[in-house]
DNA sequence: AGCACGCCGACT
DNA sequence: GTCGGCGTGCTC
């Protein structure tokens, strides 16, 4: 079938309502690399600026009877989606109403994509004289030859835009594009002997200018091969200062021969080489045994592995994924970006080797690149990464593994808002695959599809090295209070981490707030400090260890500013700095023990490069006693010198507005107490609560998951939450309150009536509008509504068309935005 | 989103 | 008489 048509979907930063097929004509030059997945370049519009697009379908003849413009050319056909990918880019834009474009992005690095560049040019035989206003930049134009709009806006400003189009108009410049092809990655050169050893040594021996070799350098470079073969070009050149020329010139003559072979940039070097041979004990056995039949069963399947902390879930991970690569087929293991650590990567580079291709948010765009050429050409067939490594172009997918499945961060909160394991799925039953989550303690969500019987239930009870559970302390820090002690370290948890310290033993304390203080309020009117772009209160950070060094920071937007002398309401200068972050207990643990070394670690002192990384080999290598910090103190580490564990506001989760509070606290906890006591000795953990008859924070120190299970899917149930109904998030934002409210009413009023009418067939429960928790970020002001449906085509169909009635509607009206399932609400 | 068409006010 | 404001509507 030679088609003439393409439908294509354009990759371009378009409106919502744009986002759709469009009929091209295929011109017969290009009718041969024209299939379904391959990007071209169309025009489009009236003004047929170019743009990046990609094919969807090929057909006999166009859909309508409107106008055909023609493709305009073929993008390199390294860069087009294979079928399976192609596929899964339609369902992600079904299933979370993003743009063709966005979901691209996420899936192909953006150093692999062709770029356009649009440039402008003199006419020759220009019939006209610029207008005096356009002058510079038509004599710019004219100097130049060709010039960027960019390099255009850079020299003569916004006004250029204008000027531009009316000499354009005026016949006197045009418009060219440039596509600048991606996916360009390092070669190397690599240099051997095109001859015997003997027959080079001979060469060489011989008096210089004597063929073969004609020059003192050909006799220089030959004998350096001699000595070291299979040197790249760069390295021959520093050790014999030839030119690229000279070398060229021996391999011209057939003396030598230059290799180019791909250079991966790996960031991460196989480290120490840690080849255990995972001996499984019985329980894991079993497991490995159901997850082989699974895998085998030529059929899509699911799996959820829970096991506690300690309960060798990896040994597992690591035999399936032996046994998924034995049989020929691929693997991708998703980890949160917090547990990508060198030491956990290491367990697989130093098993697999070349093999594994590890993608993460800390890579250069180059070495994303990398990755995803060597995946893309099957030189990899076990790919480790976060969130996006779900897309890897793998080929002959077998296995997907989900560690830690129930972390948000498996749910993308930008374009698209996907979630990994329903892009997993997708994938696994394309590929008859097996996906396997696994987690300490599973989303409800997931658990639910195990009692259903979706998924493959397999448990691992015994904790590995049989080391004890914790002993489990709870401190009522309402006691304390009473007592006159409001030091947020309670006396409890100072005692035993005394006492853990004077032992040489280590300590983990997890407190969910960075920075020194929480608010700075004024005394006389109460009011505390807000951003000035956004509605919360500043947090205030020090700078050193002073803590009047400091400046107030606002969490939501970034915004820093110095500490107002008075209150910026009443103008009282009674200031007072409120509630305790990572930054004051830092300060409050030098005093309590001076002796020892304390490790702070949150997203401020993270955020250089590897200093994550560099924080918890330290801590590990035991070049620190406590380690004190947020989230991430509290992920899946094994650190074996730590015998007490802390948290330090067991509360702060546990009365957040949104249904999941309950399981955020519950998972929070269980992994803080996990973190106490490896190997030979049994852990402490201290709770300190102003709740102790809380029953989630009662489960969690028991590490009972099943009662929280019972507990909690009872109350969703009860209270119709997911998993027995989906949450829909409107969102309107505009910096200008205003018309945000005057959107957020006609929303409201048209969601309304399509339920009213054309949809009413869709059962859904709506709540709202109302402001959001946090109704002003970044100078935007954000309204909501909540919807409580079931999502299928019907009730998408019905979110897509607001969408779309949106993005048609007025250019500076608000923006609305749709998340299902959002991570928090 | 871009871009053009189109219909009203202040300028050479 | 024209330039140029931004409302409206379309994009294969």
């Amino acid at each position: 079938m030679n088609c003439e048509y393409a439908k294509v979907y354009l990759i371009a930063d378009i409106p919502y309502a744009i986002d759709r097929e469009y009929d091209y004509y295929i011109p017969a030059q290009l009718r041969p690399g024209i299939t379904r997945g391959a990007f071209v370049t169309v025009p489009f519009g009236r003004g047929n600026r170019r743009h990046l697009a990609l094919v969807t379908s090929l057909c006999d003849r166009p859909g309508t009877d409107g106008k055909i413009k023609p493709i305009d050319s073929l993008c390199p056909d390294s860069m087009s989606l294979d079928d399976e990918l192609l596929g899964l880019c339609m369902f992600i834009k079904e299933q979370t109403l993003s743009k063709v474009g966005d979901v691209v992005r996420s899936m192909i690095p953006a150093a692999a994509m062709s770029r356009l560049v649009e440039y402008y040019m003199p006419v020759e035989s220009s019939p006209a004289l610029a207008r005096e206003c356009d002058a510079d930049v038509c004599s710019w134009v004219f100097e130049r030859k060709k010039v960027t709009e960019a390099a255009l806006i850079a020299k003569f400003g916004e006004g250029a835009r204008a000027s531009i189009k009316r000499l354009i108009d005026a016949g006197l410049v045009s418009r060219g594009v440039d596509i600048k092809e991606g996916g360009r990655e390092v070669f190397r050169e690599y240099c051997t002997l095109a001859m015997s050893r003997e027959e080079a040594g001979e060469a060489v021996s011989k008096k210089p200018g004597a063929a073969p070799l004609r020059s003192e350098m050909q006799r220089k470079l030959v004998s350096e091969l001699l000595k070291t073969p299979g040197l790249t070009f760069e390295e021959l050149i520093g050790r014999t200062g030839a030119t690229r020329q000279q070398i060229r010139t021996l391999a011209d003559r057939g003396i030598i021969e230059i290799r180019r072979e791909a250079a991966y940039r790996e960031p991460y070097a196989v480290a120490d080489k840690i080849d255990t041979d995972y001996i499984l004990n019985p329980e894991q056995q079993a497991a490995y045994e159901t997850l082989v039949s699974l895998s085998r069963s030529g059929e899509a399947k699911a799996a959820l592995l829970h096991g506690v902390t300690g309960s060798g879930k990896t040994c597992v991970m690591v035999k399936i994924i032996d046994e998924v690569l034995a049989s020929g087929r691929s693997a991708i293991l998703l980890l949160p970006e917090i547990a990508l650590t060198p030491q956990s990567i290491g367990i697989f580079c130093s098993r697999y080797g070349s093999r594994v291709a590890v993608i993460h948010s800390g890579l250069s765009a180059g070495e994303r690149l990398d990755a995803y050429n060597k995946i893309k050409r099957g030189e990899a067939d076990l790919v480790i990464g976060t969130r996006s490594a779900v897309f890897a172009p793998v080929k002959h997918l077998g296995l997907i593994i989900i560690d830690e499945e129930q972390e948000h961060t498996y749910k993308s909160d930008s374009d698209p808002k996907y979630h990994a394991r329903d892009v997993a799925r997708w994938r696994c039953a394309y590929n008859k695959a097996l996906m396997l989550l696994s987690s300490a303690t599973p989303s409800v969500e997931s658990y639910q599809k195990c009692i259903e019987g979706k998924y493959t239930l397999l448990k691992l009870t015994n904790r590995y090295s049989g080391t004890p559970l914790p002993k489990v302390i709870i401190a009522d820090m309402r006691r304390e209070a009473e007592a006159g002690n409001i030091d947020p370290l309670g006396s409890i948890l100072a005692e035993e981490l005394k006492k853990t310290i004077a032992a040489g033993k280590q300590a983990i304390l997890f407190l969910n707030r960075r920075g020194y203080n929480n608010f700075v309020s004024c005394r006389s009117c109460g009011e505390a400090i807000k951003c000035p772009r956004c509605s919360v209160a500043m947090n205030y950070h020090i700078k050193g260890v002073n803590h009047d060094d400091g400046e107030l920071v606002c969490h939501w937007c970034g915004q820093r500013q110095k500490q107002p002398e008075t209150c910026p309401v009443c103008s009282s200068p009674h200031l007072m700095r409120m509630g305790f972050g990572t930054q004051r207990i830092e300060r409050d643990l030098a005093e309590l023990l001076p002796e020892a070394r304390v490790l702070r670690m949150d997203s401020d002192s993270t955020s250089a490069k590897f200093a994550y990384d560099k924080m918890i080999g330290e801590f590990r290598r035991h070049k620190a006693d406590i380690l004190l910090g947020t989230q991430m103190v509290t992920k899946g580490h094994d650190f074996p010198d730590v015998a007490l564990s802390g948290v330090l506001l067991a509360d702060a989760s546990l009365y957040l507005d949104d249904y999941r509070a309950n399981e955020r606290t519950f998972v929070l906890l269980t992994q803080v107490i996990g973190r106490a006591g490896r190997r030979d000795s049994q852990g402490l953990a201290v709770i300190q609560t102003n709740n102790p008859e809380n029953d989630v924070i009662k489960q969690a120190v028991a590490q009972d998951y099943e009662s929280f299970f019972e507990n909690e899917i009872r109350l969703r149930r009860l209270l119709v939450f997911p998993p027995f109904c989906d949450i829909v998030l409107l969102t309107l934002s505009s910096p200008n309150e205003k018309e945000l409210l005057t959107a957020t009413k006609l929303l409201a009023t048209r969601l309304r009536e399509l339920l009213g009418g054309e949809y009413s067939d869709v059962p859904t429960v709506v709540f709202g509008p109302f402001e959001a928790p946090v109704y002003r970020v970044d100078g935007k002001y954000r309204m909501r509504l909540v919807i409580k449906c079931r999502l299928n085509r019907r009730s998408r169909a019905l979110f897509s068309q607001l969408l779309s009635e949106a993005s048609k509607s007025g250019r500076n009206t608000p923006t609305l935005t749709v998340d299902f399932n959002p991570s928090s609400l």
